[in-house]
Formats: C-alpha cells, structure tokens, sequence
DNA sequence: TATAAATTTGCAATTTTGTTGCAAAAATTT
DNA sequence: AAATTTTTGCAACAAAATTGCAAATTTATA
C-alpha cells in the first residue's frame, strides 16, 4: 500500500525508515501543505518532535518538499514536482490559502509572473501567495 | 522632533506613550522592514520584550504596520501607507529581500500582479516577495 | 488642575518552537 | 550473519512567544 512512498525514498537514495514512510504517505494524502505540527498530531505519539524537524530537512534538501511562506509565518511544507532536483528547487508556482479553512494549496499550473523593479533591483527567485476562498469553501 | 509620530497616534485613537512613540519612530527612520529581534536590539533594555510584541500586534490591528511573509519565515513588519485601514489592509505591493544584507524593502510601486486562478478559486489578498540583490548590493 | 477611570507596562511564570550531543536501535553494506 | 553506516529517541538546552496580574502611566472628568 505504500509501495509507491517507498520507491519515492529509494529514488532520493533514503534509508527506508518508518518515520520516513509515514510522514511521506501524510504528505501524498494530504489535500495542502502541512506543518511540523499538524505532522506531530497525526501521527501521535509514534515519531519523536526531533526526527520530524529532521526528517522534513532531509526531505527539504533532497527536493521532495518544498517549503511555503505563509501569512501568518508558520513554516508549511509541500511535495514538489518531478523538476525539484537536491539542492535547488524549481517551485515557482503561486501558493494558495483559503481564508475559510485555511488549508494551504499549491496552484502547479500557476506560474509566478514576473514583475518590472525599480532600478538597481536585481531579481533572482520569486515567490507568491494568494489568499481567498478555496474550491470547497465557496 | 517625534511630533509627526505623535500625531500618527492621535490619529490611530493610541494612547500615546513613550514605547508607542519609540517604536514607531523606528519605523520611520528604518531604511527597510523590522523584525522584533531588530526592535529589540535598537531599543536596549529600555523596553521589555512583552510590550514590543504588544505594540507590534497593536499597530498591526490598526492598520500602522503591516506583517511581510518571508522565505526564511522571520516575522517582520513593514509601515502601511495610507490607503491601509483598521481591519484590512492595501498592502498590495512587492515586497524585496535582498540574498547579501537580507534588508527587506517595500517597493511601494510596484504592485502585485493579478494571476488567473483554477476554477472554482476566489482570490481575496495577494502577497509576492522577490528575493535578489538590492541596489545598494550590486 | 486634581482626581477617577481606563489603558499600558514590566515582571514572573509558562508554553511553544526549534536545536544539539550522544548512546541505542535500525537499516544498509559486505 | 557480521560489520558499518545511518537514523532515532531521549535529555538538556536555547530561543521565541504568550498570559496573568499588580504597578505605573495616560486619558477623561469634574
């Protein structure tokens, strides 16, 4: 059943580990991004605080996640597309966070358009976050 | 010499006291956005922690300031222009962080640019930071 | 301007969040 | 199956943020 989260792991030369597994699945089955904390109530009180800090910045440096700015500054996380690669990532779509429920959702197919800066500004990574009402919370 | 500060307050309906007006002169002579920490450092001891959270939060509800997501997910704050209000804020410029200081500047003119959302999604509030080299970093 | 009422401040205590070192446990390599 | 490497959990710690409450300050009122 979680054969394809392990083969995720092999695939970014992971040990196979427990910890590892669940927090992968949570991520697959999750419907937006999740914080450390909503990591550490699902999964009880099965996986220490210390390996999810760890397991989340090893997933972070690998290219499986990517992390979110959000409004309100908690540090969310979400799986990044195949063009994530270690060391640099290519998460360059608008984030989106639905005032109502306020799940945090990454709009893939929406890219973050480029914008004209002032003199003497050079830019180099964008990023962007939309806040309103999700598709459920109409 | 802090009289327009003092009137700022006025304006607000804040008491006025002397964290207020120290605060919020920080502010206006920062070149960019300020962090607590940044609060903190530039104030001494001559303010306690607790109240610069406190004001922070105040200024922020009464539309003075206005809080910028950033990457690394510091909490910082920038001043509202006037077009801000009690309850909802206009702060729909750019923000810029720059890779060498890591200043934070608003480009209050530079405002963030609609995107087309999936179906079924109702933007409310757009917020974009643009990492890069500022001008005085190049 | 003196006093009463309301607001703000600072302190102490507490909670939450994140980090580090290290030995035990588990996974991978041989 | 044993040796090696990696990961985990625990404990201790550090930093960041919140809360209650009495004292101090500010504002409103007489």
């Amino acid at each position: 059943m979680n054969a394809p989260v392990k083969d995720v792991l092999k695939r970014f030369r992971l040990s196979i580990t427990d910890s590892r597994l669940q927090i992968l699945s949570l991520f697959y089955k999750a419907p937006g991004a999740l914080a450390h904390a909503d990591i550490e109530k699902k999964t009880g009180d099965t996986i220490d605080r210390v390996t999810i800090y760890r397991t989340l910045q090893t997933f972070e440096e690998k290219g499986i996640i990517h992390s979110i700015p959000t409004s309100d500054n908690s540090v969310k996380y979400a799986l990044c597309k195949e063009t994530c690669a270690e060391g640099h990532h290519h998460d360059n779509h608008v984030h989106f966070i639905c005032d109502d429920c306020s799940k945090t959702i990454c709009l893939d197919d929406v890219l973050v358009p480029d914008v004209k800066l002032p003199r003497g500004f050079k830019p180099n990574q964008s990023q962007m976050v939309v806040k309103g009402l999700c598709k459920d919370c109409q």
